[in-house]
DNA sequence: CTTATGACTTTCA
DNA sequence: CTGAAAGCCATAA
């Protein structure tokens, strides 16, 4: 429909359960391209505050598990930090949060 | 139309 | 094994 790539990825986003966890990769691929994990990343990026509010941003990792922020405002430290809130053990190896996708994978 | 960006992924040395 | 480089693809200008 008119739902832009960005869009969906929110949509998707929120969708995913407290407690568990997706990949770039993976969202992707919900989306139809699995070749567009840079483009879920990206999306996450430039998302608007209010969508920061709203979308469970910190549950969204990179394929080995690990939080690959790069923002200062919201850092690895930040979002591992919410991600333990919400009943999720983080590995912390070589000062990089390891999350275990095993037992936190989101499975749709 | 071409370039540039990037919170990724895969391949190669 | 590790690290660097290229590939991918939606969006903005």
């Amino acid at each position: 429909m008119s739902e832009s790539f960005y869009e969906k990825i929110y949509k998707l986003a929120k969708m995913i359960p407290r407690g568990k966890v997706a990949t770039y990769g993976q969202i992707a691929s919900l989306l139809g391209s699995p070749r567009s994990a840079r483009i879920v990343g990206y999306a996450l990026h430039i998302m608007p505050e209010d969508l920061l509010k709203q979308v469970p941003w910190q549950r969204i990792i990179n394929r080995e598990g690990r939080i690959s922020t790069t923002c200062r405002e919201h850092s690895a430290n930040l979002q591992a930090k919410i991600l333990r809130s919400e009943g999720i053990k983080i590995n912390i190896k070589n000062g990089q949060y390891f999350i275990d996708l095993k037992k936190y994978l989101w499975h749709p």
